[in-house]
DNA sequence: TCCAGGTTGTAAAAATCTTGTAAAAGCCGT
DNA sequence: ACGGCTTTTACAAGATTTTTACAACCTGGA
């Protein structure tokens, strides 16, 4: 069954792929992303995730969600902050890619083959 | 009737060969192997693999379930890892072959082509 | 039946991976 | 500029997997 699915990233739940190469993700990466890309465009508050992710009842200092988010973006590339985004002082809210892909192709190689 | 095949392997439930080769497997192996290709692509939880192809009740401690993934990936030579996965905290997942074999020869002759 | 060879499971150490925390650095809104 | 919040990095602890070695167990043939 799947989770969610735009032109570059699939996610479901036996795999997550990014433009066809297969991302691997750790449980708590996995459900942190299931959870915030199954309410596409809402914004989560980071209690909200802190407890049905992790358990924590609120008032639980930590930074964990965080830094899980940061290990999420890292491995969505360059587009990571598109997909997760911070809602300041509030939580995280999950977003459909907008443009398509940029094209940029750099290097004297390419301009050889164009002359 | 085949199980799975790729450009490399091959799995019938009469033999098993990579590149043409014959591979050897005990019954075991074979099981396992099997159980896992049949569901390429998908994660099978340890206690699945444990339950089919052992018949263990969930919950049995064992290491088993390693030790032969170990000897099977062995047999499946280099691309042993590549073709069965460990899905870390979850259980196994056999895929196929990603791409054929990536062949970079970096230095000065790659400008040398394109100049 | 007994032996030889191959198969299977276990134990334990080594290696690897995941996860949470701490702390410094950076960013945001006022 | 300030206080509060988030990001980033590094590290340590715990959990899980890998690897190796060994012993028990089959099974077929002598």
């Amino acid at each position: 069954m799947q989770i969610f699915h735009d032109e570059h990233l699939s996610i479901d739940w036996s795999a997550v792929r990014f433009d066809d190469v297969k991302l691997t993700l750790t449980r708590k990466e996995f459900e942190l992303l299931a959870m915030l890309s199954q309410n596409e465009g809402e914004t989560i508050p980071r209690e909200v995730l802190l407890e049905t992710v992790w358990g924590y009842r609120s008032g639980t200092r930590t930074r964990t969600l965080d830094v899980h988010v940061r290990r999420l973006r890292r491995k969505l590339g360059i587009y990571g902050e598109e997909y997760i985004q911070t809602i300041f002082g509030v939580g995280y809210r999950f977003a459909r890619l907008r443009a398509p892909r940029p094209l940029v192709i750099p290097g004297p190689a390419t301009y050889a083959i164009g002359a």
